[in-house]
DNA sequence: TCGGGTCAAGCTGTATACAGGTTGGAGGGT
DNA sequence: ACCCTCCAACCTGTATACAGCTTGACCCGA
């Protein structure tokens, strides 16, 4: 029987790639080379191209003739482009809500948020990342419009690198609101009222963007030490 | 020197083949084998896979391993999705404009007027198709938030076969309306207010829904007629 | 010592060969 | 006449070989 994780070759090296370069462990101008990746997942280039090239087509990787594909950054600018988008899909989460979100989502919420509380402070940067990944899967699936549940999904892989790194800066705030942000969502999901959880969670957005982009203000600044 | 259109064999094929969709010149059902493309475009079956799977991450086609690759059609419910979004993004445009649209485009527009007014109605469908995507392209190219502009016009070419489709349906009706949107586009545009014209697509947009949703309730009757 | 030209190593882009999967039709049994 | 089985043709998925490009290091000359 096949592992689940094997999705077709090129769909799995495209996700534990993906989930490399969002928690860092691949950071911004890392190069990825093709009979590299080939070896590692005992396949030949050809797959890896495909999920490479994919990863292309969602702005995380940029691959360069004669050099090899290079983990992007993306300035300041795209960057508070994307954080800007992602809040307002946000509220369309909100806006295009139907009905009562349904009580599963809840009760699976509740059990991330009990099992968050009993980690110690700070946990592990993996623990971190798979805890909010879980949160983000619970609420994504309530999305009932297909093609927003979709963007949201890119975009939060999107900005995850950006995020991931403000855990390095400060693991104990970081922790902290990702608590908060899912003791929250347990409760709007409780009450059953999606556009809450959806309005709660441009708010955690938007704060998070402050929080990057106050980061990269600090990060503007470092290269006046070379001096 | 090289042609305009040859940016790298995949992305020329990749464009191509997403006009023929879009244009219906490949139906909904269509088979593309790799082969046939790789022998029309002069090239290896390689950059055709690079360009279809790309097609495939858009979601215009969907690739069968043993039989070929396919152009989809979506139900309607994902269809109802796409331009229930679409409408939203559409708000968005105009929540996220910032200053007042630069006066070039509203020459720009003009002049498409100009050509469009000129020719005998109704044009033929690749006159009008191209009337259209060159209104797209300019209404695109204003928005500033870069994210958002890919989004645009990614759902644009997402829900382009759809909308050709009416215009088999009444020539005349549609072109009238493209005439129209354009003239409004064209005025806005000189009052370089970004929020009208987005306001204003919004509203075309949704009128397009409502028309594509009737000709799939019609669709629906047809079958009827084979008993 | 420094600057520029040259080249080889290594990477991606492309083409081709092979493996695995699907399908429609031929053929035989009922 | 019908249905089930089997198979051959064909198509995509994967692996490999070759071509083109980039880059950094080396070497030579000023």
């Amino acid at each position: 029987m096949k592992d689940v994780a094997d999705i077709t070759g090129a769909a799995a090296i495209f996700r534990v790639v993906r989930e490399r370069i969002c928690t860092l462990e691949l950071p911004f101008g890392a190069v990825l080379r093709e009979v590299e990746l080939a070896k590692e997942f005992g396949v030949s280039r050809t797959p890896v191209r495909q999920a490479l090239h994919q990863l292309a087509a969602f702005g995380l990787v940029e691959t360069r003739n004669g050099v090899g594909t290079l983990v992007t950054a993306g300035d300041p600018e795209t960057l508070a482009d994307i954080y800007q988008l992602r809040i307002k899909l946000a509220g369309l989460i909100g806006a295009l809500a139907t009905g009562p979100c349904p009580p599963v989502a809840a009760g699976m919420m509740r059990a991330l948020h009990d099992r968050i509380t009993a980690v110690p402070v700070p946990p592990g940067p993996r623990a971190f990342w798979q805890f909010n990944e879980e949160r983000h899967e619970i609420v994504n699936a309530l999305i009932e419009n297909r093609e927003l549940r979709g963007l949201h999904d890119l975009y939060y892989f999107k900005v995850a690198p950006f995020w991931f790194a403000l855990y390095a800066e400060a693991p104990e705030r970081e922790f902290t609101l990702l608590e908060r942000e899912v003791r929250e969502t347990v409760f709007w999901l409780e009450q059953g009222d999606m556009r809450a959880v959806a309005n709660m969670q441009e708010n955690h957005t938007a704060m998070a963007a402050r929080r990057v982009e106050a980061g990269f203000a600090i990060a503007e600044d470092e290269p006046e030490i070379a001096h």
